[in-house]
DNA sequence: TTTGCGAAAATGTGATCACAAAATGAGATT
DNA sequence: AATCTCATTTTGTGATCACATTTTCGCAAA
């Protein structure tokens, strides 16, 4: 299967057919529905996604340049494999850029704000006793970007957003070998700390969140999983 | 003038269409060629490149990704406007992602890498005395990445260089403004601290010369070259 | 069974064209 | 002089086609 089928996506109106696709894939990369090393062609997302070669292959060119994609050698486009030194460096760079991010968005956080993002994190909980893991992971991506992005001017979003989109693939596989989500409760310190307006707290809070929630696969964990991914 | 000139560039046999335009464009704006504001068409672009609409929209739709230019609402592909509040961002970020990158490198490097690296500091200076700001300000680049790069497995470098790029059109403005570059001679602290092995030292180094660098520029100093550019 | 070869299919690339929407500019009207 | 109107031009979008390269696969030879 060289294309994967993809997750479903409803087009807004007046969205260009190159901003569907890449939304699209983009989605599907972030929640882990590719595996590492699947290749993918511009021929068949354009017949997958009912429309022509010319704005697939700028929705994939996108995607290869925020590191969702990968060009090899010849041309030819993959999901890009993941090394557990990769993957090391992906987590702290995680850390780097999210608590930096968390940092810089005390100040401009609301009240209400802050309950809209307690509210998230009560989703997150709510999907995880469903069963619904990708709900779930898309309910925490929300909970982290809805802290990041009160900072009006903030920059760092898509850079964080492009380290997500490398972690996706392992996630995949990491949520197909794992029966049962579970996530530290670093959320209500996080959001403690908010509150009280602390921001090495936040930054801190928001550390720990990463460092053990996927970051807290140790590296065997993680070689069996990349084992499992070949 | 609609498409201003593109700085000299070779182009390597072998090279695809897109990826010429696309390095190309990209050195012109992170070494400050484009001024803010500066809209930027498809059909221009190809003509001056000699070529077709397709492979420079796909360039464009890759340096829009990657921030270093902006679509607007009715789609015309725009040099983003740097405010105050966005310039003190990029460089906040820019102290975060290379400190990190920075630390992260020490372990890596080579003897011989440092020796480059102090190579590369001394050619910065001669740029600088022989006034060829462009010339010294891609030095300047060299230094840092030869620095972060010296970790294989890295990730951060893509990132680092996104920011780059948000800069590069204010860097541009502030070249025309400041009749003589000074480098704060943060770099041979950095390279002390790189033969010591010492990672706390190094990001410290790096962040002080970004810090003092471009960076040291004050908001009134900013506010007035931004009201230049506009 | 394995290896080598060649035709066929698949794939990336880039130019071109038609279409729709937006911007421009000239001329008329107030 | 300022504003409105409408034709013209410019611009982005996406489908299609031709070309070159790579990959795939069947078949014959070792």
């Amino acid at each position: 299967m060289k294309t994967p089928t993809l997750p479903l996506f409803d087009r807004p109106e007046g969205m260009t057919t190159h901003d569907y696709a890449f939304a699209r894939l983009r989605q599907a990369i972030m929640v882990g529905s590719f595996r590492p090393g699947t290749s993918v062609t511009i021929r068949g997302l354009a017949e997958a996604l009912e429309s022509s070669p010319t704005p697939v292959r700028e929705a994939l060119r996108q995607l290869t340049s925020i590191g969702a994609l990968q060009v090899l050698e010849n041309r030819r486009i993959v999901v890009p494999h993941i090394t557990p030194a990769r993957f090391e460096e992906l987590i702290s760079l995680r850390i780097a850029l999210e608590s930096h991010a968390a940092r810089r968005a005390v100040a401009h956080l609301t009240e209400r704000q802050i309950e809209r993002i307690s509210a998230i994190d009560d989703s997150i909980e709510d999907e995880i006793r469903r069963g619904d893991q990708a709900a779930a992971l898309i309910a925490n991506q929300a909970f982290h970007r809805t802290i990041y992005t009160a900072n009006p001017d903030q920059i760092v979003m898509p850079l964080i957003e492009s380290v997500w989109l490398q972690l996706g693939p392992i996630l995949g596989i990491a949520m197909e070998h794992v029966s049962e989500l579970y996530v530290v409760d670093r959320h209500r310190e996080a959001i403690d700390a908010l509150r009280r307006r602390d921001e090495g707290a936040v930054a801190d809070a928001i550390a720990a969140d990463i460092r053990e929630g996927i970051g807290g696969f140790d590296q065997q964990a993680i070689a069996r999983l990349l084992k499992l991914a070949a």
